[in-house]
RNA sequence: GCGGGCGUGGUGGAACCGGUAGACACGCGAGACUUAGGAUCUCGUGACGCAAGUCGUGGGGGUUCAAAUCCCUCCGCCCGCACCA
């Protein structure tokens, strides 16, 4: 018997499938079509676990649903633009085109030596200007329909590079590369409306039924839609007003301050004439811009000296202070402060000896005895010390603050979003250039069509800290189409995020001169299965859903929703070692004796840490070239499916990979020895019932092996599959019955594992003597009238408690099964005389028998 | 800080809708075969116990005839937070 090449057959099969083009896919109206989508990689430079996770994931799918007969596509191209390679240039002096185009070649070869079902023909990359130019007319049309509009926001300011930082560039507060703190500073940039479909983006989300409900609950609560009131306070002795967003009107009786934000144009205001609070305002201006920084940074405030006006009583004074914690781009910049309800505001009460009166008080607790402490009660109540309000619920009092307000002129019912517009701008090289002109006398203009597209200059250098394009000598200098004169280019790009916002698209018409051709994305949109990292759960997917509807507004599509089903994987993690100084070891570094690791150099001892995400830092990771040399991509790929189920995170280790070898291995060995015909024997009554058994086990594993592929429950998949393996080994003899039972088993289990290890099952497959490629078979059906089990192990328990089981047929009769249960020994014995309570029968499951 | 998730043997995990916990693997142990094997095959393997049996799904509490599954609470870990992709 010969050994599996591996390696020699995997480069068969693919070398057969490219020049078939089995896997090129074209519109077929009398077919139902499926297209299947993996989230496409950001070229960093080498394929890692986490792609070849998620890509085996996508391929199974398509592989099984072209065996089901749908005319699948499935496409592979790439998210070409970004920061690396500006940082690639600026560390190694390579262009970021040429890094990109390198990377690119590299990760296509691995991603073609891994045997995935692509149609290459479709491939682009998003740096392309083919691919880009699009982008730039649909940022027109966006304009066009009033989707754009351009103001200031904070960026992340590294004082030293006189660079805008991304907020993975700031690190603890101080710029990667300087060392200094960062500073915030306002910059005039670009904005999609994406609040304008924050509506619908919302209630839609009720309609992807095929998407994990815990993502669907992440963008829920993106988007943050909340019910609250606008509140006007008046201000002592001046005659403008502040406007304050809450959420709980019902607890004004208590507000003890008021917080306005530190850029807020009261705040701004007052410091023009009190150095000190300028002094807090630029302190305030310090460090990062990402919510998470801000939120988690002491709660700080400054008494700008204002007071405001209760609004039902202008008596009563509440003092106006900046404070760090209030969001600029949330509600109004603005916020009464109620500590008794809002944890928060206490906080900040408790740091400034403001009151903390509650005004809420639970139904169970008097009044007069409620009070606060280091917590606040967020829960619900009866409103106390509250005048008008006092004795309502928490809703009647939202009802009638909101009533009063308005009758008073100071309010209204208003509803407010957490979600922001999306900034597009960004002080960038290596993105789409945002095709603007700015023109001294005639401003701001979009780039005339005919000019489209606004390439990227390729002669830059990245010598200097900031934006290439804003130094180059001559790419930004136009004149101006409408007064002739001298103009400028907008020299931002945009966010990455935009290039991802509707690649799925493109890929239907890859080619189409006109981006989007309107047959083709009406055939294969939406995409009926994306894959991939659940870290895209909130922004890539919450902006592709967006973009997808401004497309259709500008008539270049026609569907709302891009992603009918979502699947999620998770991370590819690994154990992490330390050598005892520190340094993070690599699992190629260290070497395992029994219990004991040591480093393979030096034979000093390792440290074993815990599993962790597979990262450059922690050393920890493993290259999946390596693995698919030493053992295949059948094998990578067999790994990656059978231990965890996608959704969760996989721990690679070697053992795993090992034990999918052998099962790659044992599969082989047990064709070869069926295809080999040692003499055959004389069959004996006996065969007849295992053959029966086999034949039963055949067509209930292809039920089940279809039913787990259908929900993506792919590890059971693999169990299953196996489980079958292991009756066709137990099936002995050498009778023509029984080898053509195995036989016929074996050919199933090649079928069945052909979407998820294609080259052994394409190569098994004509080993058994067939002739058309097994990637273009139908898929088993299995027989229903093999299925109906007819008899069924039933538990028998007493209080609660397995005492035997009792088998029966399928839906005996009650009675029977009672008296049977009854009887047991073991029963018997575990009542001890006890008089029966009661006696559960649940057919084909269980008995339990109280007493 | 806010939002989301996860937790089952030595390990990865299985268990449909609340109904026999631990399928299938890995590892480990014993044996067979072999010149040899880190190959292959057979048997065993949740813990404690000689056994009968008892205990057991992160901890504690609850609902139920019955809980890994439902509810409350606590703990631990992970992910996202708008300029990483």
């Amino acid at each position: 018997m010969s050994r599996y090449d591996f390696a020699q057959t995997e480069l068969k099969w693919q070398a057969i499938w490219e020049q078939r083009r089995c896997f090129a896919a074209h519109e077929d109206a009398t077919r139902p079509k499926y297209y299947v989508l993996e989230m496409f990689p950001y070229p960093s430079g080498r394929i890692h676990m986490g792609h070849v996770r998620n890509y085996t994931l996508g391929d199974v799918v398509a592989r099984f649903k072209r065996a089901q007969g749908f005319n699948v596509l499935h496409p592979m191209g790439w998210d070409a633009f970004g920061l690396p390679a500006e940082n690639a240039a600026m560390q190694r002096r390579v262009h970021p085109a040429a890094w990109t185009r390198e990377n690119i070649a590299t990760m296509r070869q691995q991603l073609q030596r891994m045997g995935l079902s692509y149609d290459w023909e479709r491939e682009f990359a998003t740096c392309d200007p083919e691919y880009y130019a699009h982008e730039q007319k649909m940022f027109l049309d966006f304009l066009r329909e009033g989707l754009v509009y351009r103001r200031e926001a904070w960026v992340n300011w590294d004082p030293v590079e006189n660079t805008v930082l991304a907020n993975e560039q700031v690190i603890d507060g101080r710029g990667w590369r300087s060392g200094e703190p960062v500073e915030r500073r306002k910059l005039a940039q670009w904005f999609l409306k994406i609040t304008e479909y924050a509506d619908e983006l919302l209630d839609t989300l009720k309609e992807l039924e095929r998407w994990p409900e815990r993502v669907r609950l992440m963008q829920e609560n993106w988007i943050g839609r909340s019910e609250g009131a606008r509140v006007l306070f008046r201000l002592a002795g001046r005659d403008d007003r502040l406007e304050v967003f809450t959420t709980r009107p019902d607890t004004l009786f208590g507000a003890s301050f008021c917080a306005i934000a530190a850029d807020h144009p009261l705040a701004v205001e007052r410091a023009e004439n009190n150095p000190a609070l300028a002094a807090f305002l630029a302190d305030c201006a310090r460090g990062a811009t990402s919510e998470a920084a801000i939120e988690t940074q002491e709660k700080r405030g400054f008494d700008t000296g204002l007071r405001a006006l209760h609004p039902f009583d202008a008596e009563w004074q509440l003092p106006i202070y900046v404070a760090n914690f209030v969001l600029t781009e949330y509600g109004t910049g603005a916020i009464f402060g109620c500590p008794a309800h809002d944890q928060r505001d206490l906080d900040f009460a408790r740091a400034y000896g403001l009151p903390v009166v509650p005004v809420v008080a639970p139904t169970d607790i008097g009044a007069a005895s409620f009070s606060i402490g280091a917590e606040a009660y967020l829960g619900p109540g009866r409103l106390i010390n509250s005048r008008f309000l006092d004795g309502l619920s928490v809703a009647e009092a939202k009802a009638e603050v909101t009533r009063r307000l308005v009758a008073d002129g100071a309010g209204e019912k208003k509803i407010n979003f957490r979600l922001r517009d999306w900034g597009v701008s960004r002080q960038r090289y290596w993105g789409c250039p945002i095709p603007i002109l700015n023109c001294p006398k005639c401003g701001i203009l979009a780039v005339p069509e005919a000019d489209l597209p606004v390439r990227l200059p390729e002669d830059v250098d990245f010598e200097a800290p900031g934006n290439p394009l804003d130094r180059h000598p001559t790419w930004k200098h136009v004149i101006c189409p409408q007064c002739g004169g001298a103009a400028v280019r907008e020299t931002d790009t945009f966010d990455t995020f935009f290039e991802s916002s509707w690649y799925f698209a493109r890929f239907c018409s890859p080619h189409a001169a006109n981006g989007l051709d309107r047959a083709a994305v009406d055939y294969w949109m939406p995409v009926d299965q994306y894959i991939g990292g659940i870290e895209h759960a909130i922004l890539h997917l919450l902006y592709s859903r967006f973009f997808t509807r401004a497309l259709r507004r500008c008539g270049r599509l026609g569907v709302d929703e891009p992603f009918a089903g979502l699947m999620t994987q998770g991370m590819v993690c690994h154990e992490t070692y330390r050598a005892e100084d520190g340094r993070w070891l690599s699992p190629d570094d260290v070497v395992r004796e029994g219990d004991r690791w040591t480093e393979h150099q030096s034979g000093r001892p390792v440290v074993v840490g815990r599993s962790e995400k597979m990262s450059k830092s922690k050393k920890n990771v493993v290259d999946p070239e390596g693995i698919i040399e030493a053992y295949g991509a059948d094998t990578a790929r067999l790994f990656m499916l059978s231990d965890s189920p996608p959704e969760r995170d996989l721990e690679w280790t070697d053992a795993g990979v090992e034990g999918a070898w052998r099962f790659v291995n044992r599969l082989w060995r047990m064709v070869e020895t069926a295809v080999e015909d040692a003499p055959a024997e004389a069959g004996d009554a006996s065969d007849g019932a295992a053959v029966a058994a086999l034949h039963r086990d055949v067509h209930t594993t292809i039920s089940r092996v279809t039913e787990d592929l259908d929900k993506f429950g792919f590890n059971r998949a693999v169990a299953r599959i196996r489980e079958l393996t292991n009756s066709v080994a137990d099936l002995t003899g050498e009778t023509p019955p029984i080898r053509e039972a195995r036989r016929k088993a074996l050919g199933i289990i090649v079928q069945l594992i052909g979407p998820l290890m294609p080259h052994l099952a394409e190569e098994l497959w004509q080993r058994l003597g067939h002739n058309r490629l097994l990637a273009l078979e139908p898929w088993p059906i299995a027989d229903p009238a093999l299925l109906v089990k007819d008899r069924v192990t039933l538990g028998v328990q007493v209080n609660g408690k397995l005492r035997g089981t009792l088998e029966f047929a399928m839906n005996a009769d009650e009675a029977q099964i009672r008296s049977a249960a009854l009887a047991l020994p073991k029963v018997a014995e575990a009542i001890g005389g006890r008089a029966l309570r009661k006696v559960i029968v649940v057919p084909n499951r269980i008995v339990n028998v109280v007493v």
